[in-house]
DNA sequence: TTGTATGCGTTATCAA
DNA sequence: TTGATAACGCATACAA
C-alpha cells in the first residue's frame, strides 16, 4: 500500500525529484552535503526504487524468462536452480513457465513470456514442437534467446545441453564390454534433440564394436502415466540382454516392469538422464547411469543469456555447447547381500 | 523493440489513445463501428497490452511470489506445480525464489518479491527463520500471505500444510502394529513446523500403545550433506528395530547408510514425505511411506493466496487446512495397502 | 461518442 | 548544483 517513492522523499526535504533521482544515483554533479543527506533519509525509510516504473522507462525487466516442458522433473528443477543462481547474481529474475509437452501451450507460454518484457527467453523445447517459426519472428525482433536440453539447430540460437552422444556412447559401450548384445534402446519421442543424439551415441558404439542396428529394439515412449511397461512386455518378446532407458522416468517404469515380471538383469540395466544417483545407488538389481549435468547446463545457459541480453556478445554467436556427463558404473556384487528374493 | 501500442493504432485509425483504449476495454459508450475498426486492427497487429504499464497505473502486477527453502526438491517442485496450475488459470504468474534454508536470505528474498510489487506472497519458511517480524511488517502494510507446508501460527495468515500428524501417527501405528517398539525418528531441525507436528504424531502413537517415549530415538539432522550417515551409525548403537525418516532426503540417506552396513530391516523403515513413489515400489528392502499431497498443497494455497488478493476473503481467515496424506505400505512381497488419513 | 489532460515512479534533457 | 518538464504505456476524469 504505501511503499516510499522518490517523491516522498523530495518533499520532506524540500527537494525536486529530480534532485533525488540524481542523489541516488550518485550522480558526480551534485552537493556532497546534499547527497548525503538524500541517502541518509533513504535509507532511514528504506527506500526501494520501484522496479515496474523503472522498467516502463528503461522498456526492460531484469526478468528472464525459462520454458520447459515440467517442472515437476528432476533434470528441469536443477537446471532452473543453475539458472537461478547465475540470474540472480547478476541482477535478474527468472520467472517460469510450463508448456506440458504442448506446442500449442508453448507458443502461448512464450507470448506471455513476451508480453511479460522479459529481457530474454531459456527455452527447453516441448516434444510436441516441430514448428519454429514462431520464435524466429523473435529473434528477428532482437529478443534474445538461448536453448538448453532441448535444443534445435533450427534457429541459429546458442544452444547447452549435456554431452548426449558421448553419455550414450560411453553408456552403450559398457555394457557391449560386459558381454551384452541385444540392448534395447527405450527412449522419449524421436523428433526431440536429445533423443537423436542419444541414439546416434548408441549406434555409433553398436557400430565400432560390429554389432549389426537392430532397429526393432529401438522404441520410443510418451509421456503418459502407463505408456513403458506395455512397451517392455512386447521389447521381452525379442529378448534383449540389457535396456538402455534414456530419461530417469522411462529407467524407472522399465525396473518397475522387470520387478513385476521377476526379471532380474543384473548390471545390464544402464540409463542416461537419470539425474537422483542417490537412490540409484539404492536399486536393485543395480542400474548405471549417466549423470546429466543439469545444474551446470542452466548455469552456461543463463549466463549466455545474460551476455547476449547486456550486448556482452556482439555476434550471437549460434553453436553448441555440450556439458560432459559422467558414467556411473554400479556392479551387483556390492548390492546382493540386500537383494531380497 | 517494437512492441504495438495503444498509440500506434490511435495513429494509425486517426483517433485518440482514450478511445482506442475503450473500444479494446470494451466500453460501452463507445460507436460499435469505431470499436469494431479498433478491435479488428488491433487483433490483426497482434497487440497486447503492455502489462508493466498496467502495473505501474494500478499498483499490482498480476504476479505472486513463492518463496521456499529448494527448488530442487520434488515436494517443492511438485508444491509449485499445483501453484502454478492455479495461478495461471486465474491469470498470475509466478516469481519463484528460493531462501536456501537460511533466514537472511529469507528476509532480502521477500524484500525482493515486494519490491517487484508481487500482489501475494506464498511462503514455505526456511529452516533458519524463527524471528516472524519482516513479515507481520508486510502483513501491516496489507499483504496478502499465505504460508503453506513450514507454516508458523506467530503470525495470523492462512496456513496449508499436509496433514503431518495423522500421516506420522498412522506411520508409527503401523509399525506398531507390526510388532516394532524402538522406533528411531530421523527428523530435520526441531523449529520447523512441520518437524514439530511429525514428531507430536509419533508420540501420540506410542502413548497409545503404552510405549514409553525415549528421547534418545530422536535425532534432528541439518540439509548438509553427509549429515545422515553418522547419525544412522549413532542410532544403530541403541539397537533400534525400525526407522521413521521424516523426509525422502533422509530417508535415502538412511536406506543407504544401513545398506553400506549391511543391515536389512524388512518391512521396518516407514518414510514421511517421500512424494517419489515410483522409486519408492523399487527399492529393497520395502519402505513404506507417507505420500505428502505436494500438488495439492500448492493448489489450495494458490487458490486462497488468490482469494485474498482479490478480496473475496473479507476477513483473512487464519488457520490451518489440513490436505490428507496417504499411508502406502509396502511388504517384502508386493505393494500392500493404501490407507488414507 | 470522442478528445484532452493527468498520473502511476523514474530518469534524461534542458534551463536556471 | 539544482529544478522544471517530458516521456515510458495505459486508463480515466473531465471537457467537448
Amino acid at each position: 500500500m504505501d511503499a516510499i517513492t522518490i517523491k516522498d522523499i523530495a518533499r520532506a526535504l524540500n527537494l525536486s525529484t529530480s534532485t533525488v533521482s540524481r542523489a541516488l544515483r550518485d550522480s558526480y554533479e551534485i552537493n556532497p552535503e546534499t547527497k548525503r543527506l538524500v541517502i541518509e533519509y533513504a535509507e532511514r525509510l528504506n527506500y526501494r526504487p520501484n522496479p515496474i516504473a523503472l522498467s516502463l522507462k528503461e522498456n526492460r525487466s531484469r526478468v528472464i524468462g525459462v520454458v520447459v516442458p515440467q517442472i515437476a522433473n528432476n533434470f528441469f528443477s536443477q537446471a532452473i536452480n543453475g539458472i537461478e543462481a547465475i540470474a540472480y547474481n547478476r541482477g535478474y529474475h527468472v520467472i517460469i513457465f510450463q508448456s506440458h509437452e504442448s506446442y500449442e501451450r508453448e507458443v502461448a507460454t512464450v507470448q506471455q513470456a513476451v508480453a511479460r518484457k522479459a529481457d530474454g527467453l531459456l527455452i527447453s523445447l516441448s516434444s510436441g514442437t516441430s514448428d519454429f517459426s514462431y520464435l524466429r519472428q523473435l529473434q528477428e525482433k532482437k529478443l534474445p534467446i538461448v536453448l538448453f536440453d532441448r535444443v534445435s539447430k533450427e534457429i541459429d540460437s546458442p544452444c547447452i545441453t549435456a554431452d548426449n552422444f558421448g553419455g550414450a556412447f560411453a553408456a552403450t559401450e559398457h555394457l557391449i564390454q560386459s558381454g551384452r548384445r541385444r540392448i534395447a534402446h527405450l527412449t522419449i519421442p524421436p523428433h526431440i534433440s536429445i533423443t537423436q543424439e542419444r541414439l546416434a551415441g548408441y549406434r555409433a558404439a553398436l557400430e565400432q564394436y560390429d554389432i549389426p542396428y537392430d532397429e526393432s529394439l529401438i522404441r520410443y515412449a510418451g509421456f503418459g502415466h502407463n505408456e513403458v511397461e506395455p512397451i517392455v512386455d512386447d521389447l521381452l518378446t525379442l529378448s534383449p540382454d540389457a535396456f538402455f532407458a534414456a530419461s530417469d522416468r522411462l529407467a524407472i517404469g522399465c525396473l518397475s516392469a522387470l520387478k513385476k515380471r521377476n526379471i532380474s538383469i543384473p548390471e545390464s540395466v544402464s540409463l542416461i538422464g537419470f539425474t537422483n544417483i542417490s537412490v540409484a545407488d539404492l536399486l536393485a538389481p543395480p542400474m548405471s547411469t549417466v549423470e546429466q549435468p543439469a545444474q551446470e547446463i542452466g548455469q552456461v545457459a543463463a549466463g549466455r543469456l545474460i551476455d547476449l541480453i547486456e550486448g556482452k556478445q556482439k555476434i550471437p554467436q549460434p553453436g553448441t555447447i555440450r556439458i560432459p556427463t559422467k558414467l556411473i558404473v554400479r556392479a551387483s556384487s556390492q548390492l546382493e547381500s540386500t537383494l531380497l528374493t
